[in-house]
DNA sequence: ACCTGAACACCGTTCAAGT
DNA sequence: ACCTGAACACCGTTCAAGT
């Protein structure tokens, strides 16, 4: 269960130190300031000129995406866990309100999630893959038990939810308007068939 | 019922030319670009410098409302037609649907309402006030009819709506997300009492 | 193989100089 | 009173030169 980067070809310990120094400074300053945070600021942060930065997260979606990934490796083991719980909506609107919760970690992120889903090709899409199918499993089931719309799939459910807005949360974090979207998707369970 | 400008004093002859000029560039690009298009090509468009440009919209957030007036506008005179339909959840259901449509008419554009509806200080907010107003007399009597959530105010649905992603769209422009965040406002309506 | 920092491109905004 | 366009600030990204 190591979260470290992708498994690819090993790094020169320097290069893994500063790496991994990056990444610290992102999630750091991503934390403090929200994710609008100049690349220069990350690299400053982190002790390491833009060449470095660069050469690490080509793009500042490459980073996004690495700040994300171990949420997304969580949420992708917490959807293991809840397809063996008994209720197929419960499961299913438990793990949108953590995904919902996980998504809005940093100030704008979700914002970017949402986008990011939009382009297949996309890093955050990419990062989100494995996460995204355990969750299709879920979906699936509680569709099947007649108690989810049935017009919706997974990708369509998390950019819904990703692209809900950073403000309307509580205190602890979670959003009002996320009630909102779980309710309309919720049906009416149909009572089992009694015709035989 | 005249959409141009504010009341403001008067503008002269050639700066009102050149304030028509501009706001129909912007009007021309965003549709054709989204409204992401650089504020220089719109200048250029409107064969204005940038001196003027700023004169007359001094942040590109004042562009955004200027040509969303007219669409405001008319949502308000919608709001005030459906506020004598009979059925309260339907007419607020209506409106709610046009306020869609009509927030991403350009690329882009809905989530800048969206971020504006948060800072009540911003153009945006500004510009919404007087649709605003007559929306919220739609939504309580949605609410007071019973057929419609309770705990959501006419800024958090505003809010939510608008935040809603450009894709998911139909060939008519309609979201199929916005009918799950109706259907989750929607209320069984309660039936009348009958004790006396 | 990896690093640094100067340089470039882009875009919103300002301002000195004009009429 | 209003206009123009050069200049500035900011930020993502590239690249020549180093070790």
């Amino acid at each position: 269960m190591s979260t470290t980067p992708p498994a690819e070809p090993r790094l020169r310990v320097d290069a893994q130190r500063n790496y991994d120094a990056v990444l610290a400074a992102a999630h750091r300053l991503f934390a403090e300031h929200g994710i609008d945070v100049p690349m220069d600021e990350i690299g400053r942060e982190a002790g390491v000129g833009k060449g470095t930065l660069y050469r690490h997260f080509p793009t500042k979606d490459h980073l996004y995406a690495a700040v994300s990934l171990e949420r997304f490796a969580r949420l992708r083991d917490r959807a293991d866990e809840l397809a063996s719980q008994a209720d197929p909506w419960d499961a299913l609107a438990s793990w949108v309100r953590d995904f919902d919760l996980s998504a809005h970690h940093y100030r704008g992120l979700s914002g970017r999630v949402s986008e990011g889903l939009g382009r297949e090709d996309s890093e955050v899409s990419r990062a989100c893959l494995p996460m995204r199918a355990r969750a299709d499993v879920l979906l699936r089931r509680a569709q099947d038990s007649g108690e989810m719309d049935p017009n919706i799939d997974i990708k369509a459910l998390l950019t819904l939810v990703s692209s809900l807005p950073d403000s309307y949360r509580d205190g602890d974090g979670s959003s009002n308007l996320l009630d909102v979207v779980l309710n309309g998707l919720h049906r009416a369970p149909s009572p089992p068939p009694t015709h035989g």
